[in-house]
DNA sequence: TGGTTAAACGGACAATTGTCCGTTTAGTGT
DNA sequence: ACACTAAACGGACAATTGTCCGTTTAACCA
């Protein structure tokens, strides 16, 4: 007896629900559609909806993950071509992918953050592979630095911190209360990471 | 004609609605209360108590307004009997003081930011005052050093970045994912800062 | 003290989120 | 081809959040 592979009908509804998705939220905005909403335009019953995904969150953060790969794949490319440059524009260049990132998907980001349910463990934006994949290139370039420091905090320490400080909802205050614009709060965190690896 | 004032029941109702929510969340826990179940313990119609707090968020935040009171008295001495120290101590201090209010009040914080609704523009954790208090007193201690530099970030950027890194859920991630004790978390921040400062 | 009025009240009513459970169906082995 | 079974299905149900609106009441002023 071998393993059941997923349902094609499964698999045609999963299909299903992220292309209503998309459309609802393209129309009207993350926030005011419901998950009833989409399951009634989608054709199916709430309960298929939700045996999928938990909450609409975690249907953010599966609509996310295409977009994701295709930004770590422009990150991994754009390390490989800068590789010889100095940690500070390695560092700096994948902080503003992530800037670029969060403009275009704030929405989104937003929703999948708010709504994952913080008691549940394994279930904030801390445990996807995108977080960790930015923590993990942002470590190795302050590795390097960091090698040649005493005192010097752990790398995957100072990444963690860096991320978190670029999170979407900070990130959109910061740049409404202070007036800037996105390039000039990327210059701002360039300094902030000059400052680090001084 | 003088303007009214807050109603004398009204004033009784929000220090029992207060003094209701304590209880629940201390005998229940934060997540598992429901706003019905609120109301309806303190014995007053769901409209009163929705009228007075917009979401469990909303009367979270209230409830740390005393203790962010506290909190920044604290700060306030604790800034007056450091003043001769140097900028990391000070810094450093602040951070911890910090720390021990979200190992403290994790619950209500957590409840607060997730509930906070985040298209409202005015109802998350940046426009309270103990944001804005925190994020001056950092800021000024930040300003005292980067005077000094050529291309320095902004100050009060320099302190929301700070801010942002020490967030409930992503700090209790980092301390876990770790295992590092409160201790050895504040250690790492204090590295953080001086690399800042350095 | 008594009338006026703006504010507060709360039960009942939506809307949204999340779950249960009996029914259907696609895959697997004979 | 056919029966069997595990998985998927969806409507109906429960719980929670949030709002409406007719009623009551405390503060103000004459």
């Amino acid at each position: 007896m071998s393993i059941r592979r997923e349902r094609k009908d499964a698999i045609e509804h999963r299909k299903l629900i992220l292309q209503t998705a998309l459309q609802l939220f393209d129309k009207h905005g993350v926030q005011p559609v419901s998950m009833h909403q989409i399951a009634k335009t989608a054709g199916i019953g709430q309960a298929t909806l939700y045996r999928r995904y938990a909450h609409k969150g975690d249907l953010c953060m599966d609509m996310l993950q295409e977009y994701a790969k295709q930004l770590t794949d422009e990150i991994d490319e754009l390390l490989v071509s800068s590789q010889s440059l100095p940690a500070l524009d390695r560092l700096s260049g994948i902080m503003n992918k992530w800037i670029d990132a969060i403009e275009e998907k704030f929405g989104l980001i937003v929703a999948m953050e708010s709504k994952m349910s913080c008691e549940d463990e394994r279930g904030n934006f801390f445990h996807t592979p995108m977080y960790r994949y930015f923590r993990d290139k942002m470590a190795s370039i302050f590795a390097e630095i960091h090698a040649t420091k005493e005192h010097a905090a752990d790398p995957e320490m100072a990444a963690h911190a860096l991320i978190c400080s670029m999170s979407p909802i900070g990130y959109f205050h910061m740049k409404q209360e202070k007036g800037y614009s996105t390039e000039q709060i990327k210059e701002q965190f360039r300094r902030l990471c000059e400052q680090y690896l001084a």
